[in-house]
DNA sequence: GTTGAAATTAGTACGAA
DNA sequence: TTCGTACTAATTTCAAC
């Protein structure tokens, strides 16, 4: 129930809805906008405030929710006030070849909160809540190293959460300015560029110390 | 509105909640994890669910909610259905003592769905949802880079997100075992660890090629 | 903390624009 | 499609226990 759905954005390899579903206009925008602020406001409110019927906001409400566009409503539980005070970040390394088993073993897992495949230096990123660090400890030591298909971790703690949006919408973004091409220099990325690792540097500035502690 | 307040693992700055609030008991566990499954439940449902009446839902329900440890009802939204189909991390290094200006800046950016701020190689992790790839070179390199708060970044992006958990509880995770005094191998991590990046690699396996690909 | 009423609100169905 | 209304079912509130 945890695992998400389809297409390279969710998949657990079960493949992608087909169909391109709902078009989505600006009055279903607006009806995301306002329920992922208040997952827990009535139809009615709902109509109200995007300007629509209650009727309108009824259909519209279902086929969002039917869709998937609106995959479900959660409350945000304060995980400190719940007992899991520590948060980190695992890096993970997985055995190639190994995928499925890892995220065969990750699903036994209720501890870790998100997981994603990422490009870069490491396969995947995880992120666990835990009661206390010696737990984070306990968990990348004994159970997620002893997954084969886990070849190496890089742990790093959470030492603030600064911001967590609800879910960011397009609608959030400043007008994209116009596709301008640009002057002269920051030419845009290279089209075939194999989605790895971007890196920058401030100008004229050097990569040596470059690390410190908050 | 997003951003999040009080203590050490959601603060601006603003001291967090002196009381201890709510003692939460098991029932409180049990509401939390019926309303992150579902945040639209009504309360006459929840009290069914939990095994209590429904004043009592009523009553535990509003003292979460007024206590924090629900902190906000929210939709789930599609992102790629919504038109947002590229997601990234970029890790982000802060020049000291310009955390302020830093934190300043993030919150004028509505595209930053997450950030924290982390131990390890980089200070802060950023997670970002875009339209395409473009737009994320364009985000890094011309609002990203522009703050002079912002001293390095590195991107990597998300090929894959495998699962995301609405909320952990202490529940999910198995019983914790008896606080073990460990044999002799696996001592518990030393105390006074500074909470930096801790690394495991595979017993007797050499560190050497360890990118690769999904 | 529980039960059982009243008052309010939500969800549905329908015809009309 | 969307809107407005009326109808039914459910939820929330408030009382007493």
């Amino acid at each position: 129930m945890t695992e998400m759905s389809g297409g390279p954005s969710s998949g657990t390899g079960v493949p992608g809805r087909i169909g391109i579903g709902l078009q989505l206009d600006a009055i279903h925008m607006k009806i995301l906008e306002v329920l992922r602020e208040n997952g827990r406001i009535s139809v009615a409110a709902l109509a109200e405030r995007v300007g629509i019927s209650r009727a309108s906001a009824y259909t519209r409400f279902e086929a969002l929710r039917a869709d998937g566009v609106i995959k479900r409503f959660t409350a945000e539980v304060d995980h400190v006030r719940a007992g899991l005070g520590i948060t980190a970040l695992v890096f993970v390394t997985v055995r190639q070849q190994m995928w499925k088993q890892f995220r065969a073993q990750l699903a036994q897992m209720p501890e870790v909160e998100y997981c994603a495949i990422t490009t870069g230096q490491h396969d995947a990123m995880i992120q666990v809540r835990m009661a206390d660090v010696a737990a984070v400890h306990a968990l990348v030591t004994e159970r997620l190293a002893s997954i084969p298909a886990v070849k190496a971790t890089e742990t790093v703690f959470i030492l603030d959460e600064v911001l967590k949006r609800p879910y960011v919408l397009p609608s959030d973004h400043r007008p994209r300015q116009a596709p301008r091409r640009p002057p002269a220099a920051d030419p845009p990325p290279p089209a075939g560029v194999p989605l790895g690792k971007m890196r920058f540097v401030g100008a004229a500035e050097g990569r040596a110390d470059m690390r410190r502690q908050t």
